[in-house]
DNA sequence: GTGAAAGCGCTAACAT
DNA sequence: ATGTTAGCGCTTTCAC
């Protein structure tokens, strides 16, 4: 059996519209993308009107693409979709893009195949591009900056990307060691990130600094760690256990990491925060549902997903503009800190 | 101070690559293409080659797909990024688009603006939908399903939406309590998901079936929850533990409630497997990170985006298609189970 | 072995 | 207050 007039969905176009309401395509069009200057009677626009309702009508977007040269569509490229900090970045993204009428594309860029990534950009298939990966090849970096379409980087400098939105990793790190020696704490370790990354050299500066300001020295036997992950976390955390001196507070340069910290340090015995303080940077929903519930910094993920959207909008890519967002850095007190005993 | 010859990126078309490389247009697209019935001399098409790669041309997407009526383009509409379990679905779902050359549009779909999401496949913008958002309205999914254009859900089923890709719900509730049973658990309770959730109704149906197998009368006092929630996970915790007789095991339909449960437990001073054992459905990275390690059924998460990414490019959409992906269902023990005290 | 030509569906400047 | 026209950049059938 066959619903009839259901196979077969040729797509309604303008000019079927036109015609079922007796106006010519052009008004129709006008009418869609409420052309101020259009001036029309009432009574026809109910009638284009009504003809679009009746026929369901949706304009073709390739056609409309190509001749207006905009797809109305912005890239996003993230190094992992289960890092729980991209959702937070993406979900300012696409809001913002959403308030704009605009679609938001993310895609996993890792070193695998990035001419993908290049394409995207250099077919108009998206008019502008975010980048909050550090696995970008730089031949490939090289290649989208070069189309002459906006490219942004997020959450990190990129060689060769002149635009960048930033949140102020310095200044978290100075933040959350503040608290730990305001709780009286003055042997603090550092867990910090990869080698190569950016936010990990800039937050490893601020623990010194920080340190330096309370005037304490920053001890290198206190300093372990060389990734974003829990293994990697768990790793250092069992690391500063072994050394001689071990911390009675530390900060850890990320909260995947830190779980991992936590994790470790219940296995080897040393309860947080009784036996040692830990605080981390990014403030997540799943921080407060740890045992103990993380203090940490909250960064500003999605703010940085907006400003990067919004910058985007701005086509002049040739100015090098850095942009850092400050306001939402604030400390978040939960129980995996307390005075040291 | 200006670089010359970078301003106004006015993209290339192919026409300049014909011309460069003195042919006609239509064979650079045959080239491009690599169209079969092509017959050209093997100098004549490294000219063309040669000229692409001169003026770094990158076809129109936009007159591509206004040609082809093809956009290359699927999407995915999920409830929420930062849902460990859609990241699973987004990366199957992204991988097999990548490996047919296509690109994946993941969105947000919320009640909030479906009209969004119709226009998205309306317009041609996607060619397919795949649905793992059980929070759209039933007159958007109607509408999409009324383009004509292929529609799937994904890990639920969707009044209106005729093929959907299912993981065995049932049988993974069943593994969890037969696990529970070998253990020598008899009072096993269950934390299970919303009213309206088709998930949570099929993993509810698996543990009373389970149960029964087994020869164990299920009890509605053990039964509690409302939610796929931290929060929700927390609360069903505590209405358990109030009850007269608690159970000294649980199984929890979902990794995020679990992660509540098991908080909401030690806040009680209820040791975890000691004085209950928990058990629960989906395996992400994290559940190794929690203390204790949470026991899981690992279910086939990123194997349904695949399924439903493939479930696309079959145009027919007029047929019921259910396809239930079993294989990846399988029990992963970790320390949060052992036997009653 | 290569070229010519039509047209996908839309918009926007210009006519009437 | 509405219609005419040209063309965005590409693919594909057909002609030479």
């Amino acid at each position: 059996m066959t619903t009839p007039g259901r196979r077969k969905p040729s797509r309604v176009t303008l000019v079927e519209v036109a015609t079922l309401a007796r106006v010519d395509p052009s008004v129709v069009s006008r009418v869609i993308n409420s052309d101020e200057r259009l001036v029309i009677k009432d009574e026809t626009r109910a009638r284009v009107v009504a003809a679009i309702k009746q026929l369901r009508y949706h304009p073709n977007a390739a056609a409309q693409s190509l001749r207006t040269a905009q797809s109305g569509t912005f890239g996003l490229l993230i190094p992992d979709f289960a890092n729980p900090i991209y959702a937070e970045i993406i979900k300012g993204a696409e809001q913002t893009a959403t308030e704009h009428d605009a679609l938001l594309l993310t895609g996993t860029a890792l070193e695998d195949r990035p001419e993908r990534y290049v394409r995207m950009l250099a077919s108009g298939r998206v008019e502008g591009l975010l980048l909050a990966s550090d696995r970008i090849p730089p031949d490939a970096v090289e290649a989208m900056v070069a189309t002459g379409r906006p490219v942004v980087s997020v959450n990190q400098r990129i060689p060769g990307v002149q635009r960048m939105i930033l949140a102020d990793d310095e200044r978290a790190s100075r933040i959350a060691v503040r608290h730990l020696i305001e709780l009286g704490h003055q042997r603090i370790g550092h867990i910090r990130g990869p080698a190569g990354s950016d936010t990990a050299r800039r937050r490893l500066n601020g623990y010194r600094r920080a340190l330096r300001t309370a005037g304490l020295t920053p001890d290198a036997a206190l300093v372990a760690g060389n990734g974003y992950t829990s293994e990697a976390g768990a790793d250092a955390m069992r690391e500063l256990l072994a050394r001689p001196e071990r911390p009675t507070a530390v900060l850890v340069a990320n909260v995947a990491a830190a779980i991992g910290a936590l994790t470790a340090a219940r296995v080897a015995g040393v309860h947080v925060p009784g036996d040692m303080s830990v605080v981390t940077i990014h403030d997540i929903p799943l921080a407060a549902n740890l045992v103990p519930a993380l203090t940490t910094v909250r960064m500003p993920l999605a703010e940085m997903g907006r400003e990067g959207i919004l910058a985007l909008f701005d086509e002049d890519a040739d100015e090098v503009v850095k942009k850092v967002v400050r306001d939402a850095t604030e400390l978040i007190v939960r129980d995996s800190t307390a005075p040291p005993r």
